[in-house]
DNA sequence: ATACTCATGTAAGAAGTTACATGATTAC
DNA sequence: GTAATCATGTAACTTCTTACATGAGTAT
């Protein structure tokens, strides 16, 4: 029974007890989004996969008359947990528009470069201040699991950097581009 | 006609001069592919739907008796690729096996964690290897078009900082954690 | 009343990878 | 002669998103 990557981020959310599908994608969206998304396409069939498979038991709790189900690891989910844990990552994804749109800058003669790296900037911004957000709103024991926010962190620190890149390569194309070159190339043949 | 992400690198690669299917996966394995890959079952289909639409034209350039077919940019491709070059980048993904790994290595007790982090610097130093090999190899001319050896200088400098991030992270989890934490937090209800 | 949130799901389709197939040419 | 590279392609499959549908409870 092979399991999606995602199916995984499902087990991993149920690590701390039992959760609905609602309250995952919950989670998800204000934790490992910015490096894992879900949706709820992914996340519901998934977890009958994962009820079929014995890696996951769900039972009704209705939630203030609303009806609902919570899902738990079983002693196999658990153990499936742990063994993905022990493999290496492998999987290191990423797609982005904005670089694209810096390497062929050249097609429009270059002059969309300094818009595309303040394109750019913005977007890494907007999810510094989403992050920051969450780290407001968080209230996590830490000494529990403080892996959570050690990742939050990464994320801050990450999209800072990004942004503080795309301010210097701006200056860098609108002092000349110089800077930008290495100091020999065509002429270091021999 | 609505044109897949990866139809845009096609019409990029195309920007300096017609190239076949087979030139622009190797370009795109040694630029684009740490920050956008693309394989033969996205390139062959799409070069044909671009053709399709007028956006490029193939013509037949055996090169020394192997039979072989070139396309390049019409004057309709060129304007879509610089229209899409105006808009504002929006799509930037991620999907890193390391991070979650890290972000759920209490379910095994924070065992896992330093590896975790030992093996995603690998990674990322596995990376730096690849990109230093481009930069060695590579001979642009960076008058005519200094935006990829731009983006190259990206990819590295991003690459190392996540090693160092690695390394502090590393330190500080073997130095009990204590580090990682905000100055207050539980007892910041107040 | 009505708008919002909670809650669960499915169908269609886009996007992309992997694996396979084929065949010619070139380098050793 | 044989291994590697050049070159093009397809089929099956996985993964994932988007959009839609439904319905109930809660807040104003």
């Amino acid at each position: 029974m092979e399991l999606s990557p995602t199916a995984y981020v499902i087990l991993g959310m149920l690590r701390h007890g039992a959760r609905s599908g609602y309250e995952i994608k919950q989670v998800v969206d204000n934790s490992t989004r910015f490096f894992w998304a879900a949706s709820y396409g992914q996340i519901y069939p998934d977890l009958r996969k994962l009820a079929k498979a014995g890696l996951v038991a769900g039972e009704p709790k209705p939630q203030g008359g609303r009806k609902r189900t919570v899902y738990r690891l079983t002693a196999a989910g658990r153990r499936t947990l742990r063994d993905w844990l022990a493999e290496e990552p492998e999987l290191l994804e990423l797609r982005d528009e904005g670089l694209l749109k810096l390497f062929f800058a050249e097609a429009a003669d270059g002059r969309r470069a300094v818009e595309i790296l303040e394109a750019k900037r913005r977007i890494h911004e907007r999810k510094l201040e989403q992050l920051r957000a969450v780290e407001r709103d968080a209230s996590v024991d830490l000494d529990a699991d403080p892996y959570p926010y050690l990742v939050l962190r990464y994320g801050l620190a990450f999209n800072e950097w990004i942004v503080d890149w795309c301010e210097r390569a701006k200056a860098e194309l609108e002092a000349g581009g110089e800077a930008a070159k290495p100091r020999r190339r065509k002429s270091d043949a021999r």
